[in-house]
DNA sequence: GCGATCAGCT
DNA sequence: CACAGCTGATCGC
């Protein structure tokens, strides 16, 4: 290949490439490609579909050759290309050219079904410009950019006019400033949606620059090196944790700045040499020729749920390769211990292993700045618990992360739009070829609810009112927000801040933003360290122990209705009609299809039963966590007692019994938080919490944790403390912040005390007696 | 026999 | 649910 760049941008033909790959390799060409009937595959979830357009992205398990043959692979991990195999034929694959060489050489993908793209330059895909930029996540991962061209009908007879629809797909990606440079980019900027990796999309998920962590690395090794020098028979044995394909970076710098080689195994070397580093000089698969090897990813330990070290394994290597002295690094997506600003270690006699923050993707900052870089109408999350299911709590949490920073003026502006001219703006997404047909009169209706939790009730008024005739805004009752939604609001607040947030500041943040979620969200996260520092003198009566009751049935607040569908996330409306059932609220861990198969066969593991005690534990944790104290029981008669989650009524879990039933847990957990011995009876208490859960443990103590919580009687909640705290914290507040007269007056209105559940199911389990909703009472306190 | 899925392990 | 991935066994067609 010559460097010539062409004067025209390459202009492809899928189905034409598809045609030629069949019959270059003697395979009968598909039926009619690109059907216009054929529908989107049912299994395929919208974050791996480009709307109005045919393009899967690291979506081949679902690959239909009647719908597409267009697939974009963003990079070359398991999780993104599973569906491919030696045997593929649905369709052209687009990748970069190092994915390319991976997808051919480890993969065995047919050649002619690769499309390798450079990076940088458009290229037009079946009319669609299509960018390739670089991901910074493992080599050969980029990120795709579409411009799409959609026709829609002016409305005005018969002449139709081109517009562009612009997507963002980061697959998985690492932002750095250099990407708002990137050629090309800058058209993107207003993008109609970003596809976006939020595996760390939450602050409490927080990691070094992967300099840093590499400059510990190196320094480790250039420190307990010198012990090499000189001597025959090397002394000690540096081993690096990889997977496959990643973190070569860390390689990389240790070869150039260490001065050595780096031995890798066969296997690795031909990854490598996919890579174009196998000339490089820095690898060599003889052991001799290094003190610096490459072991599997995990071979120095398992890092889940928490980090357990290997010793055993580290002893058999040492042993075998003849050094007297293990130090092995586990460069990790992220370790809690950071929060302590120290990078962990793990010994044991002559073993060390050094857990190293090193991710290659976004943190939560670093999404923030790259959707507030791109300010896109909609950000469409590409990772996490159920982003294939389109009632994504998950996505709407993602959404209020980045309320502020996308472009909402737009969303309102095309939701408004689309009501004038019939509905067909941008937000259509074409799930369905019969969509149009999803656009029934009384639909209409579901559509104005749904809007409502993307632009608060409140913005969308104020929208209205401008747009719309002074009476009909007057038509829209004011009223009924106010009392019903606090409850709602309040829940969701607590679905998408840290734990450690006091009702009292959900209150205050509510009561900022005119009950808006999500600007309340976006100021938290923008005033995250002075909320935090509120919390501080009294954070052992603000945090949380809310794992749930044991033997309470798992239900309570999940009457939410309808309309926590968010318009903002492609929703057809024939989709979320569905939702309306109620049989549909409920939702299971497993989705139906997965086998059932462990059902009847004996030998299941103990583990696994483990596993499935923790996950029923964690679906309660997320379900009881709203006003996570307290759960309130109604009784039979209707009289209404407060059930204190307090482990002080546990009759049966006295101290002494947990200390020795988690003695094992107790002494991991003090480790790992790098405590003394003063942190015991916390770790007990905690851990006693959590039945012996660490990672469980760990979350409580690293959201909660502020440095004092030594004193177990402060970690449980007295409902009197609540009050006066809560109340203090709106005296001080008020005083601080100088909130107005006014202000008061509002939290004052604002806050009421919300109806009782109407229906028996949430008659059984209410979250807070009555009067601690309403803040009237505490708010009372502040005096004249 | 084949692909999909799962258990076990690295 | 949570940084990736391989391999061999088994299921179901």
């Amino acid at each position: 290949m010559s460097a010539s760049e062409p004067p025209q941008p390459l202009n492809l033909n899928t189905a034409a490439l598809h045609r030629a790959a069949l019959s270059s390799l003697s395979l009968p060409p598909q039926p009619p490609p690109n059907n216009p009937i054929v529908p989107s595959p049912a299994s395929l979830p919208h974050s791996k579909l480009i709307p109005k357009t045919r393009f899967i992205v690291d979506g081949f398990k679902h690959a239909d050759p009647s719908f597409s043959v267009s697939y974009f692979l963003s990079h070359f991990h398991s999780d993104h290309y599973t569906g491919l195999s030696p045997q593929w034929s649905k369709g052209i694959i687009y990748c970069s050219s190092i994915t390319a060489n991976l997808l051919h050489q480890i993969l065995k993908i047919p050649q002619p079904f690769i499309y390798p793209l450079p990076l940088s330059q458009p290229v037009l895909i079946d009319g669609s410009e299509v960018w390739l930029v670089d991901a910074n996540h493992c080599p050969g991962a980029v990120q795709f950019l579409f411009k799409v061209p959609v026709d829609y009908d002016s409305g005005a007879g018969t002449s139709s006019v081109v517009r562009f629809e612009k997507y963002v797909h980061t697959g998985d990606f690492r932002y750095r400033d250099e990407m708002k440079n990137e050629t090309g980019i800058s058209e993107f900027v207003g993008a109609d949606a970003v596809f976006l990796d939020t595996t760390y999309c939450n602050p409490k998920f927080v990691f070094p620059s992967q300099e840093e962590s590499i400059d510990y690395v190196v320094g480790v090794i250039e420190k307990l090196g010198v012990q090499n020098e000189g001597v025959i028979v090397k002394n000690v044995l540096f081993l690096v944790a990889t997977y496959v394909i990643g973190k070569e970076r860390i390689l990389m710098e240790i070869s150039r700045r260490c001065k050595r080689k780096i031995h890798v195994s066969g296997r690795k070397m031909a990854v490598l040499h996919a890579l174009g580093l196998g000339e490089s000089g820095v690898f060599t698969e003889d052991e001799l020729e290094s003190d610096v090897h490459v072991v599997g990813w995990n071979v120095l330990g398992e890092t889940w749920p928490y980090f357990k070290p290997n010793f055993v394994k580290m002893k058999e290597i040492m042993s075998e390769r003849g050094y007297s002295k293990v130090v092995g690094f586990v460069p990790t997506g992220w370790t809690y211990e950071i929060k302590r600003n120290k990078f962990a270690v793990r010994t044991k006699d002559s073993f060390e292993i050094h857990l190293v923050p090193y991710s290659e993707h976004s943190n939560y900052d670093e999404l923030r700045e790259y959707v507030k870089f791109l300010k896109p109408k909609r950000v469409i999350p590409t990772v996490g618990a159920d982003v294939e299911k389109i009632d994504s709590k998950h996505a709407n949490a993602m959404q209020k992360h980045f309320a502020g920073l996308v472009d909402e003026m737009a969303i309102k502006q095309e939701f408004l739009m689309g009501f004038r001219r019939g509905g067909t703006g941008a937000l259509d997404v074409e799930k369905h070829s019969s969509f149009v047909s999803d656009y029934i009169p009384d639909q209409e209706v579901e559509v104005t609810y749904s809007a409502s939790n993307c632009c608060s009730d409140v913005e969308l008024e104020t929208d209205m009112k401008s747009s719309l005739p002074q009476q009909e805004h007057a038509s829209r009752d004011s009223e009924d927000m106010k009392e019903n939604d606090l409850e709602k609001s309040v829940q969701e607040l607590r679905d998408c801040l840290p734990k450690w947030v006091t009702l009292c500041q959900m209150l205050e943040l509510l009561s900022g933003s005119g009950g808006n979620v999500v600007e309340a969200v976006s100021n938290f996260y923008e005033h995250e360290t002075e909320f935090h520092e509120q919390v501080l003198p009294s954070t052992s009566i603000s945090c949380t122990f809310q794992e749930s009751l044991d033997n309470q049935p798992a239900l309570p607040f999940e009457s939410q209705p309808v309309k926590s569908i968010n318009l903002a996330e492609n929703v057809s409306l024939s989709q979320s009609l569905k939702l309306s059932s109620p049989g549909n609220i409920k939702k299971s861990g497993n989705s139906p299809g997965k086998r059932k198969r462990n059902f009847d066969s004996k030998g299941t593991k103990k583990a696994r039963t483990d596993s499935t005690r923790n996950s029923i534990d964690s679906k309660q944790y997320q379900i009881t966590k709203f006003f996570n104290k307290k759960m309130l029981v109604v009784s039979e008669d209707s009289k209404v007692e407060v059930k204190c989650n307090n482990f002080n009524d546990d009759q049966s879990g006295f101290p002494s019994d947990a200390t020795k039933l988690y003695k094992e847990e107790v002494n991991q957990f003090i480790k790992i938080v790098n405590g003394g011995e003063s942190l015991r009876s916390y770790a007990v208490t905690i851990l006693e919490k959590t039945k012996g859960d660490i990672n469980m443990a760990l979350d409580t103590y690293y959201n909660d944790n502020t440095g004092t919580t030594n004193d177990t009687n402060n970690n449980f909640l007295d409902s009197n403390k609540l009050e006066s705290e809560c109340t203090i914290r709106i005296c001080s507040v008020g005083k601080d912040a100088e909130i107005s007269e006014r202000n008061k007056l509002e939290i004052k209105s604002d806050i009421s005390c919300p109806d009782l559940p109407k229906d028996e199911l949430s008659l059984n389990y209410v979250s807070l007696p009555p009067e601690r909703y309403s803040l009237s009472s505490m708010v009372g306190q502040l005096g004249p």
